[in-house]
DNA sequence: TATTAAGCGAGACGGTACGTCTCGTCTTAGA
DNA sequence: TCTAAGACGAGACGTACCGTCTCGCTTAATA
C-alpha cells in the first residue's frame, strides 16, 4: 500500500519469497494508481517492482489473476447500524464513494470489471465477490427487518442488489463525488417508494 | 448486419464509400459476435472486412469509437406505456434482457463498458449515452407522474438511473437470464419502497 | 558498414523499406563488433537500429539469416595470381587473416560456424558457402595446372580444402595473428610435399 | 554411460558424492545425443540427472566447463604406426571420423567449438586441447622423420595442425562420411605435395 | 477534356506487451 | 558440508496489435 521496495530481494530457497510477492502487490497497486488500468501491464508491475516477469507469473497466473488478488487485499466499507435504514444505506454509499475516490480501490474495482469483460478467470472472481458483497450489504436489510422497520417479506440481498448496482453504475460512468442529498434522494425510493398513494 | 463483403471495394472518388464502412461495421459486429471483446481488434475487423486499417481510422479514431458506433447502430428497445408504472418498467427490463440475450447488443454493451475503463473518449461516449437512456427511461416515469400515479417531486431520471444501473450491474455479472417475478420484486421495491408501514 | 542511422525511418508504402533493413545489417555488424557472439542478440539489433523487433523477423526469419546476411555482404578477400602457386597461396592466406584480424568479418565468421551448431538454415548456408569458396580459393590451382607447375591430376577444390582448413581452425582457435613465414612452411608442406626424397 | 539415474541420490556427507558427477555427466552426454547441441542448457541436464542446479555449478564453472570435461572423458582414437606415414594418416584420419560418427564424440567436439566462441573458458580449452592433439598426432610424423622418411627440418606439429584442420572442417560442415580415397588423396598431397617436378 | 484531390486496399514501420525459456545465484531442509 | 529442490532477478525469445505512414490505384468534381 506503501512504498516500491529498493532493496535486493534474493531467493529465500526452494519457497516462495512472501517480500517478492508483497512488493509485486504493491508495484501493481502503484501502477493502476498512477497510470491506471490502461497503463497496467505485467511488464509495467515487473519494473516497478524490480521483480523479474516469470516470478509474477510463477504465483499469479494472469493478469486478471494479479488484479483481483490486489483488489481483495483492499479495506472493505464498514456496515453502519444507526437503528435508521435511509440513513444506514445513504451512510454506506458515502463511505464507498469516499473510499473508491480516495483509495485506489476505486480505480483497482474498474479494472476487475473491464478484465471480467475479457478474462474468464476475472469474471467469476467478480461474480463470487458480487455475491458476497451483496450478503454483507443485506445486513443491514436484515436489520431493518428484525426491529420492524422493513416488511418481512423482503429479501435483503434484493436491496442490497439495487444499492450496490447504484453504486456500480456511479464508478463506471465517473459519478462517485455525488453529494449525500442526491444520494439520500435515491436511497429514499427504494426505502419509501415513489408512489402518490402508498401502495396498502 | 449479415454478412461479410466479398467484392473487391474500390474508391469511389474523393468522398467516403459507404459500402467500405458498412462492410466495417458488420465487420466489427461479427467479429465481437464471434471472438468476443478479447478477439476483437482493429486488424481483426479489417482483414474480415477486405480493408485498411487507415480507412478504418480515417473513420473512427479509435476502438471505441467503432464499438460506439456499432453499439449506437443497434436496436433500441422501446419504451411500453400501459398506464402502470411497474409493468412498464419491468416488461422494460425483461425487453432489454432479452434484447442483450438474443442479439450481440449485450456483448457490445459490455465491450464499450470495459473499453470506457481505458479509453477516455470511450469513458464519455458512454456517460453521454447513459444520461440519454436515463432522459428515455426517465419518460415512463414522467407518465406516471402525469397521471398521478407517482409523487410530482419525483425526478424521471433517478429512478431511470435506479432502473438501468439494476439492468448493467445483471448484465456485467451474467445475470440477464432473470425471470420476470424476480425482476418484478426489484421493480416493486423501487416503485413501493420496502417499509413496513408506508411513510406519509 | 559504417555507422548507426540516427535519422527517424517511416514506412514507405507497402513494401520494403531499404533503409530499414540497411539500418538493421549494420547494427547487427555494430553489435557483433561490440559485443561478440554472445551479446548478438535480435534485441540489441533492434535497439541499436532503432528498428522493431518484428521489422527484423520480417524479413530474417531467424538469428542465423540475419548472421549469414551480414556476412555474405563482407567484401571478400581477392585471388592472387603471381605466377607462383606457393606465393599465390601465402599471400592469399596473409590477406585473409588480415581481413578477419582487421575487419568485423572474422567475429561474423566465427558466429555463423557457431551458429551452424545450432540451426539447421545456418549449416546449410555454411557447407554452400564453403563450398562456394573452395572453387573461388581452388582457381589459384587450376591456373597453376594451366601453367604446367601442378600435376594435372591434383583436384584444386581439394587443395583448396586443405588450405581453408588451415585458415578456419586458425580463426576458431585465435591464430591469425599468425607471421608469413610460418604461414608459407605450411603451405610449403602442401605444395612441395615433405617427403625426405621425393616420391617419383 | 548410457542411461539417466532414477535412484534418489542423498549427500553422502560433507564431501562429495561421485554418484552425483556421473550422473551429471552421463545426463549431459544423453542431452546432447539427444537434443544436439542446441537443446543442452544447465537446466535440462538437471532436470535429466535428477540434480539441482547448484549441485552442477559446483563441480562446473560453466556450461563451457561441463561441456569440455564430457569431451575430455570421451575415448581418444589412436595413433597408428605402420611404418608407412601416408598409411598412418589416412588411417588416423579415418578412425577419428569414424569415431565422431559412431560415438557422441563429433557431437560434442562441435559443440564445445561452438561454445568457445562465446565463452572464453571453453575458447581457451580448446586452444589447449588443439595444442595436445597437434603434439599427440605430431608423433606420426615424428617417427616418420625418425626412420628417414621425411626430411628434418619439418615441424611435427606443422603438419599435425594441417591434418587436424583438414578433420575439424570436415566435422563442422558435415563431411565426416568422406571414403578412404578422398582422404587418401589430401593426406598424399601433404606427405608428397602437388608439384609436377618435385623441388630439389 | 484534363487535372487534381481524396478515398481505397495493402502492408511496412517503430513500438509495447505478451507468456515462455534459460541463465547463474541464492537459500533452504535434510542426510 | 554436501545434496535435491526450486525461487529469484534478469533478459532474450518470437508473436500479436497498436496507430502512423506511404504506395499505386481509382473515381468524381473541378478547371
Amino acid at each position: 500500500m506503501t512504498e516500491t521496495a529498493d532493496e535486493t530481494r534474493r531467493s529465500i530457497g526452494a519457497r516462495r519469497n512472501p517480500a517478492s510477492a508483497d512488493a509485486i502487490r504493491e508495484a501493481a497497486q502503484a501502477v493502476l494508481l498512477e497510470a491506471g488500468y490502461a497503463g497496467f501491464s505485467i511488464e509495467a508491475v515487473a519494473r516497478r517492482a524490480r521483480a523479474g516477469k516469470p516470478t509474477i507469473y510463477r504465483w499469479w497466473p494472469s493478469k486478471a489473476a494479479l488484479l483481483i488478488d490486489v483488489y481483495q487485499r483492499q479495506k472493505r466499507v464498514d456496515n453502519p447500524d444507526t437503528g435508521n435504514l435511509e440513513d444506514d444505506l445513504v451512510q454506506f454509499l458515502q463511505s464507498l464513494f469516499r473510499h473508491w475516490r480516495e483509495t485506489p480501490a476505486g480505480s483497482i474495482f474498474r479494472s476487475v470489471i473491464a478484465e471480467a469483460q475479457t478474462d474468464e478467470a476475472a469474471a467469476t472472481a467478480l461474480t463470487d465477490y458480487a455475491q458476497d458483497r451483496r450478503a454483507h450489504t443485506g445486513r443491514m436489510v436484515a436489520r431493518a427487518i428484525e426491529r420492524g422497520e422493513v416488511r418481512a417479506d423482503v429479501e435483503p440481498t434484493m436491496v442490497a442488489d439495487l444499492v450496490a448496482s447504484y453504486a456500480w453504475v456511479h464508478l463506471l460512468t465517473g459519478r462517485i463525488d455525488e453529494d449525500e442529498a442526491t444520494t439520500r434522494v435515491a436511497i429514499r425510493a427504494i426505502v419509501r417508494g415513489i408512489l402518490a398513494t402508498p401502495a396498502k
